[in-house]
RNA sequence: GGACUCGUAGCUCAACGGUAGAGCGCUUCGUUUACAUCGAAGAUGUUAGAGGUUCAAAUCCUCUCGAGUCCACCA
């Protein structure tokens, strides 16, 4: 052996033998308890992030449970990220200057999908260098005929359900992107606004004061409101307004949505273009066609038609000021929603789309979670968890982009009102009229939709079988931070199509954070990559610092610092076992026992039930951290530093029942840090039992 | 505006009702024979502040100050 453990001599070819070995395949097997685990699948086409090494939580469970004597399924797969690689796709193509406008859909879907293909393979082998036991041959892609295949099921029992229907609303719509998301994917960001003062003559006479920090859409208003309360505009309710430049005509009308103390308390309404507005006309009965286009740009003003939204507020604010309309403004800070991904502010523009009822999916999802038939882990989430239900709003699941699960809604044109209907495969003929060539939904579901559907769906494609013996799934473990966009959605579409929750336990761990707690971030520069720390320290390392001493479900916050003490710990192991290696060959044999010897070994020996009593505790407890940290003292602390140097002469004297007694706890102590750090673990295993042997093909004894 | 989390040793964090701990850093000492990616010994904290409950509080309660996260949102 060598003075050193050094990781990357060893840690591709354990990897390699582990895989071709078989030890992570999956089989149904009814003498064995089935525990499964769906790897969150991330994203095809990009690197792992080191957030992504956190899933060495799940890792740790699945060996764990192997050495249990478990049948356990880790399966890995990938997501489409339909939305996210678009993105990332359309930069690629600006660095040619060029545009997703410059194709046509099948051809910009063929070469986004190559691109994807090609990236693909990175990140299954980044998954591969942290170790995970993945069961590689079932693994998955969100893309895959059979998914997609599971997915439009779903859609259309939804749609024949009534759980899906087709609105015009008001979305979030980023026209830099060209997409509407859903309420989840929007950003609020705090900005210093103005408030504009601006002055509507009334044609009765007089005139009404209106504050508004979106001076633009003036030109698409429908009327001016006021509180029916506020005595400052009892008189004028029921007049009208004329607005200023484009000379129209609106009503004045009364409604107690209208804050009396804010600005002057007299509000616009603009129904395309803003969300309370939309209510608020509708109630009315007034409608007003779009001012603003999905291209950003202005439409139906007569006056600033062709303008940008932001140049078409400057003209509109000099024009009104020039004829004395604009009175004052005054600095008002607000939130603007913005696009996750470009940062640009997103316009609400009316738009048909395809929406989920979630009300009756969430009244599942919660009983499940209330009734206990979910377990989620750190215990204060389940509290979270439960607001999220709450507070669920219909789900917006069309995205006007091509990278993504074409949506199976076909439209009938032969019908004065076109009907929608859908349909697994592709129909042939219209299934509404039977002969016209109907149209498809240019849109593709939001990404959320099919993931929401991964872990049933996965297991499906496996076969009934697979299906059966491993559905629901053991534990869902993912960061906290898509408890809503995730978690929550797959519980309530795996009920809504299994009939059971999909997972038993939820596990949530926190974020990955830089060595002063900050946030990771590209601006920052303060990103991590995995794989270089994998390189410099090697994987236990890396798995070792994100758990140790940690508060399970906290942010951890990972320095050099971390990983060189882990990687240090991984060399401590190293060595107890080179030790233990070399003390092997004796020429003389001694085996004396003493009184004090003998009371040592069985001192060690005590102290190695009650850990391995505890670490048992923990694992079932989902106490990771603790079980770690309880391995770490014990190994290094207390058998090392204790056991190691009081023992030392004794073995190195020859004693070989002190040698053999030393060496079962260590062997125990292995196993039990093998979850956490398979690699250095298995490669000491190897040294005492053959090559050719794995410590996963040992079980733990309680 | 609502909710939640968190302010503990120089740094990053554990402990969550019973004498304040770890990792890294620091001081002193130690090495021919597992490991200097080591060992031994040690220093460093009125646990943000104020009050309360308790035999006992970093831990529970209230308030103040500070940091952060999520949700909602007034034009």
């Amino acid at each position: 052996m060598d003075s050193k453990f050094i990781p990357s001599l060893i840690e591709a070819e354990l990897y390699s033998f582990w895989e071709t070995k078989g030890y992570f395949k999956a089989e149904p097997n009814t003498t064995k308890t089935p525990f499964t685990i769906i790897l969150p699948p991330p994203n095809a086409n990009a690197d792992l992030h080191v957030g992504h090494a956190m899933y060495t939580y799940e890792d740790v469970m699945i060996r764990y449970y192997k050495l249990k004597g478990r049948e356990t399924l880790w399966l890995p797969g990938s997501d489409h990220a339909g939305f996210e690689t678009q993105f990332v796709f359309e930069k690629y193509l600006k660095k040619q200057d060029k545009s997703r406008f410059d194709y046509d859909r099948e051809t910009l879907f063929k070469m986004i999908w190559d691109f994807v293909q090609e990236n693909k393979g990175t990140m299954q082998n980044q998954l591969r260098r942290l170790g995970f036991a993945l069961d590689w041959s079932k693994e998955k892609f969100t893309m895959d005929d059979d998914i997609v295949k599971i997915v439009y099921s779903t859609f259309k029992k939804m749609f024949d359900e009534g759980l899906v229907y087709r609105a015009e609303r008001l979305v979030n719509y980023c026209t830099r992107d060209g997409t509407s998301f859903s309420d989840l994917e929007v950003v609020d960001q705090e900005v210093e606004g103005w408030l504009y003062h601006i002055r509507f003559p009334i044609k009765e006479g007089g005139e009404v004061v209106v504050a508004t920090t979106r001076p633009e859409t003036y030109v698409g208003d429908v009327a001016v409101m006021v509180n029916p309360k506020d005595p400052r505009y009892k008189s004028v309710v029921g007049k009208h307004v004329i607005l200023p430049l484009i000379h129209r005509e609106i009503p004045i009308i009364a409604d107690s949505y209208v804050d009396m103390k804010f600005g002057t308390g007299a509000v616009k309404v603009t129904p395309a273009h803003d969300f309370n507005d939309f209510e608020i006309a509708r109630k009315h009965n007034l409608t007003h066609p779009p001012v603003i286009g999905f291209n950003g740009r202005m439409q139906n003003t007569g006056i600033v038609d062709g303008l940008k939204v932001l140049p078409a507020r400057e003209e509109l604010l000099k024009q009104l000021e020039e004829k004395g309309f604009l009175i004052k403004k005054v600095p008002h800070k607000m939130v603007l929603k913005t696009c996750y991904k470009c940062g640009s502010a997103l316009e609400p523009l009316p738009l048909e789309q395809w929406y989920i009822k979630v009300k009756p999916l969430i009244d599942q999802a919660m009983k499940l979670v209330q009734e206990g038939k979910i377990q989620v882990y750190p215990k204060k989430y389940t509290l979270h968890l439960r607001r999220i239900l709450k507070n669920f709003i219909d789900w917006n699941i069309s995205r006007q982009i091509v990278w993504g699960i074409r949506i199976p809604a076909y439209k009938c044109v032969a019908e004065d009102t076109p009907r929608w209907f859908v349909s697994v495969e592709k129909p042939k003929k219209c299934q509404v009229c039977g002969t016209c060539t109907f149209v498809q939904d240019q849109d593709t579901f939001d990404t959320w939709f099919s993931s929401a559907q991964w872990p049933f769906a996965t297991l499906q494609t496996l076969g009934q079988a697979y299906y059966d013996y491993f559905y629901p799934t053991t534990v869902m473990e993912t960061g906290y931070d898509i408890l809503r966009a995730w978690v929550a959605r797959m519980i309530m579409m795996g009920y809504f199509m299994t009939g059971k929750a999909p997972f038993h336990n939820v596990f949530l761990h926190g974020m990955v954070r830089d060595k002063h707690g900050q946030k990771m971030s590209k601006s920052k520069g303060n990103v991590v990559n995995p794989i270089e720390m994998i390189d410099t320290y090697g994987a236990d390392a890396l798995r070792g610092s994100l758990l140790f001493e940690v508060k399970d479900g906290s942010d951890v916050s990972l320095s050099d610092d971390r990983l060189i003490g882990m990687r240090n710990f991984t060399n401590k192991i190293w060595n107890m076992g080179r030790f233990l290696d070399m003390s092997n060959v004796k020429t003389e044999m001694l085996n004396v026992k003493t009184k004090e010897i003998k009371k040592i070994l069985t001192q060690l020996e005590k102290e190695s039930q009650s850990e391995m009593k505890k670490y048992h505790k923990y694992m079932k407890e989902y106490k990771f951290s603790k079980a770690l940290g309880l391995v770490y003292e014990f190994i290094w602390h207390r058998f090392a530093d204790v056991y190691i140097e009081r023992l030392k002469d004794e073995i190195r004297n020859g004693n070989i029942e002190v040698l053999d007694r030393m060496k079962e706890v260590y062997f125990e102590n292995l196993k039990m840090l093998h979850p956490f750090m398979p690699f250095v673990t298995e490669a000491v295993w190897q040294v005492f039992k053959g090559k050719n042997v794995s410590i996963l093909e040992t079980e733990f004894v309680e």
